[in-house]
DNA sequence: TCCTTGACTCAGA
DNA sequence: CTCTGAGCCAAGG
């Protein structure tokens, strides 16, 4: 155990391969249309390990990664439409602004603070643009592709 | 060199 | 719905 009182800890990612990592969140990012929120994990879902990490590091690590990574972005990525897997804006500051950023772009919060992300929710880049970028393609879920010739 | 500092998520209870 | 624990460190001042 490390340091476990102030919140949440870590995030192990050495220089060459943030470089790497950084870049394709914020590729991904720049993907994400107005009107629409994503989460860090979505986001680096979509990435593969990087060079030298551990599968298991990375599993662990990537959303938080992705968390940095945003910290970190260029001014053309649209920052505000990365919130958490709750649908909630990460609280930090610099928080209200992006609040206000999303609701410029049409999205309701509910009172909780939180966004309906069966509405506002992004469903991630097209399949072929993921295979051109070298990125990760989800795994279909079966329940939601009929088969054909079945009625 | 020592010390601080970190935009997360998921499963279980 | 809320709450907990696990994941287990590299940079920069």
């Amino acid at each position: 155990m490390l340091n476990a009182e102030a919140s949440m800890f870590t995030l192990p990612l050495p220089k060459a391969a943030r470089e790497i990592f950084f870049s394709q969140v914020w590729l991904i990012a720049r993907q994400v249309p107005p009107g629409k929120v994503t989460s860090y994990g979505q986001i680096a879902a979509f990435i593969p390990a990087p060079p030298g990490i551990e599968l298991s590091q990375h599993q662990a690590y990537r959303a938080r990664w992705a968390g940095a990574a945003m910290a970190a972005a260029p001014e053309d990525v649209p920052w505000q439409r990365v919130v958490n897997g709750q649908g909630k804006i990460s609280q930090r500051p610099g928080a209200a602004q992006q609040r206000q950023l999303l609701e410029a772009e049409g999205l309701a919060f509910n009172p909780a603070g939180k966004i309906d992300l069966k509405r506002f929710g992004w469903a991630g880049p097209p399949t072929g643009w993921l295979r051109e970028h070298g990125l990760l393609v989800p795994p279909e879920d079966p329940a939601a592709s009929p088969q054909p010739g079945l009625f």
